[in-house]
DNA sequence: CAACATGCATACTGGTTGGTATGTTGTCAG
DNA sequence: CTGACAACATACCAACCAGTATGCATGTTG
């Protein structure tokens, strides 16, 4: 214990460190899910990537399905969260169009994410119908997604700046489904020009719902 | 044998149909792979899901692959000519706006369908960054639906029915992006009501694509 | 230091998978 | 009737795969 001198507060090389291995695994699994699906994605392709072995996988996560709860919770919602809900939030005073107009336009648009997809709607399209625990943490997801866009929407008929003949959540949802839908597109062609092409439309659109007098472009 | 007389175009009880055994092949491996998806439909399911063995399959397809391929070009192809490019042919003579929402509103909206997706976006979603294979059939379909979409708005500005100041290549995408938006949506919500709710919006949309003084609401 | 739980490593298993080798039968031409 | 080929049927295989049993090292606590 205290017997040689010097040892306050030390851990230096950290072997043990529970919560990176599980992070790691994580980080890797998301990976493998994202680029192969959940069903084909390896546990053993999982654990290559990392150099952690599978002893250490099943302690931390009691099941393949567990692993991929966990993803969608702790990453696929913190995706979500970083590039929609955080940044609509922060823009309270700016208007809400200009604030939709602009994290649309911060979706990524790397050829590597372009063929990838969206990450929600890899899971929901293979996963929704097979199993319900899936469908239950995607559709929170969801959820809080056109929440925070029907929000900022209304805030904008409050301020006058959105077009009151519309409905924020029904508009909510033609926005999300619109994103979605281009992110299918360009993933068929694996093409970042058709992204591209999409997100100048949404942007058009996003214009339409604009309040007259508060028009930008027409 | 043949001492009987007649038996002039004889052909009754055919014990070996090799064009039936096909067929039925294809119908219970798109079932499957809709359901699943390809990568983990099973050979060993579609074959129980027949009564045809493995020894036949493997006579028809030459691997799992090839079988996909087949569903592709036979019967997802198929279904988007019978959907969609067959009746927009038919209404010539029709308003194409008319046509569309026509079409728009005959998409199967059954629970089954809406819970089961589109294929075309199901098996988009899950190879195209997979297998160029895959990819390249897919793109063909999507660029045949594209294109007649984008043929019929053309007709449309034509006529006047149409307004003239949108694009018809990008309109067309803008469309077909929000029919398979909302599928998504639909999907992971396995609710129907969600389905019912994006068709509403996507009439809305299409009928604000009138030429002034061609329309039928505002 | 002992005792004990946490965190991880290794070897293994039972079941499933796509694919094949080989045998058998239906069909039809000659 | 008889090959001969097309259209299957059956048995089998090697690879893979999620999951587990077991053991060992590390850190903590008394």
């Amino acid at each position: 214990m205290l017997s040689a001198g010097k040892k306050p507060t030390r851990k230096p090389p950290k072997l043990r460190d529970p919560e990176r291995t599980r992070q790691r695994l994580l980080q890797a699994a998301f990976r493998e899910v994202y680029r192969y699906g959940f069903q084909s994605a390896g546990i053993d392709t999982i654990l290559a990537a990392t150099d952690v072995t599978k002893g250490a996988l099943y302690y931390h996560f009691k099941s393949k399905e567990a692993l991929g709860y966990a993803i969608i919770e702790e990453i696929v919602a913190e995706m979500t969260h970083d590039r929609w809900l955080r940044p609509l939030q922060r823009s309270r005073d700016k208007n809400p169009i200009d604030a939709l107009i602009g994290v649309v336009q911060a979706i990524p648009h790397q050829p590597r994410d372009v063929k990838g997809g969206c990450p929600l709607v890899n899971l929901t399209q293979e996963m929704s119908q097979l199993d319900k625990e899936f469908r239950k943490r995607l559709e929170r997801i969801f959820h809080g997604w056109h929440e925070g866009v029907t929000t900022v929407l209304r805030r904008g008929q409050h301020q006058g700046t959105v077009r009151r003949d519309l409905v924020p959540e029904e508009t909510a949802s033609f926005l999300i489904a619109m994103v979605e839908g281009y992110e299918v597109l360009a993933k068929n062609a694996q093409d970042a020009k058709v992204w591209n092409t999409g997100i100048r439309n949404i942007v058009g659109w996003l214009n339409s719902l604009r309040a007259p007098g508060n028009r930008r472009r027409g």
